[in-house]
DNA sequence: GCGTGTGAAACAATTCACAGCG
DNA sequence: CGCTGTGAATTGTTTCACACGC
């Protein structure tokens, strides 16, 4: 029921049970019970109660949980309700994907300028927006209102990348680069490692 | 001592270590103790060897870790250090950015085909790939030896195609689609969801 | 002395089990 | 009765602290 205290495991676990809620939804479903829901994303009915509860109370006795309600209240528990500005760092193959990647958009997370270091790519397009270099971050962070990073830069650029995000401001970054980063406290760092998850998938073959 | 019994905490650290210690090698260091890479990467040097005491003894006695040991012993336990096979299934521009993305290559993780559901885009090319229908699925994945299969579909797709995968003999996906598959026990899927990377990161902000 | 490897202790997360409410 | 919400019990993970070897 208090809000304090949360275990960072279960914030991860809350944009699970959104995606599945909102299947659910998508199906014309509109109320589920933790036993079913726990069924239909694999883990214990008790562990999705318990993870409810560290935010309060969203169920029904002897019913379960409203869908469009439940979801509701997650999106806004993770601030995932309100629009957000992102900047992109990196104009490669990868940052040509993250532009067009529908998911974001249609979640309130918005990509609204581009940068690199690269000064032959500064000027040129990248869906609709066009390449800046890496002097107008400051500026262009204060003016959009940016509040998180994403860095698509090869590894070698990166630390670099992120020092000028954290100097710019920003307080979150989602980062592509191979590379652990270096960053003051209070800022947030989300790492998106693909060859670490090809490593733990061999493992196990 | 004993390798029966690995957290999978412990396994999903170990690409970590990897990223840190070919870090440190191409700075042209040879040796490192428990706390001076507890220091580098942020966690407990106790961690470090406990972590791998898993595994083995691969440390010295008032030395600590050689790194191009440690890193091939740990290659080696994440069976990193043999050649995969990856068919990528989705030749968007997610599946652009993948065929391109060099850390895949450079470290054995080879994607040897690309499929498409759009048979508008079957036959056209993908980096050096040519794009394949899913008739031929399985054919490939058996005549290549596919060990992996990689997701870049939307998600309303991405239950078939991982059906598909399944049915073709794969036993691990790395699922890019933002959704749950469902798969057989014996299937390992991991999966990559940037959103929810963005979501957890909106939560502290 | 320095730093590993490891049981034991402390801490954290998950699951159990049941009171309580609709 | 069905199902939530939650203390208590259990299980899992991290940290401590020290014996041992270089």
């Amino acid at each position: 029921m208090a809000m304090t205290d949360v275990p960072e495991v279960v914030i991860r676990r809350l944009p699970l049970y959104v995606r599945h809620l909102e299947h659910l939804i998508e199906q014309g479903e509109r109320v589920i019970s933790s036993a079913g829901m726990g069924r239909l994303i694999g883990v214990t009915p008790a562990q999705i109660r318990k993870d409810l509860s560290y935010f309060g109370e969203f169920g029904r006795q002897g019913l379960g949980y409203d869908l469009v309600y439940l979801r509701s209240q997650l999106l806004h528990i993770l601030q995932a309700d309100k629009q957000w500005h992102l900047a992109l760092i990196g104009a490669g193959a990868l940052g040509h994907a993250l532009v067009h990647y529908r998911e974001f958009r249609e979640h309130l997370y918005h990509i609204v300028a581009a940068f690199d270091v690269d000064s032959a790519k500064v000027g040129s397009q990248i869906g609709d927006l066009t390449i800046q270099g890496m002097d107008d971050l400051a500026d262009t962070v204060a003016d959009l209102g940016v509040e998180i990073g994403i860095l698509a830069v090869p590894s070698d650029a990166a630390q670099q990348a992120a020092d000028d995000l954290v100097a710019s401001g920003i307080k979150a970054i989602l980062n592509y680069a191979p590379i652990g980063l270096s960053v003051p406290d209070g800022v947030r760092v989300a790492h998106i490692d693909p060859l670490a998850s090809l490593q733990t998938l061999s493992y196990h073959l």
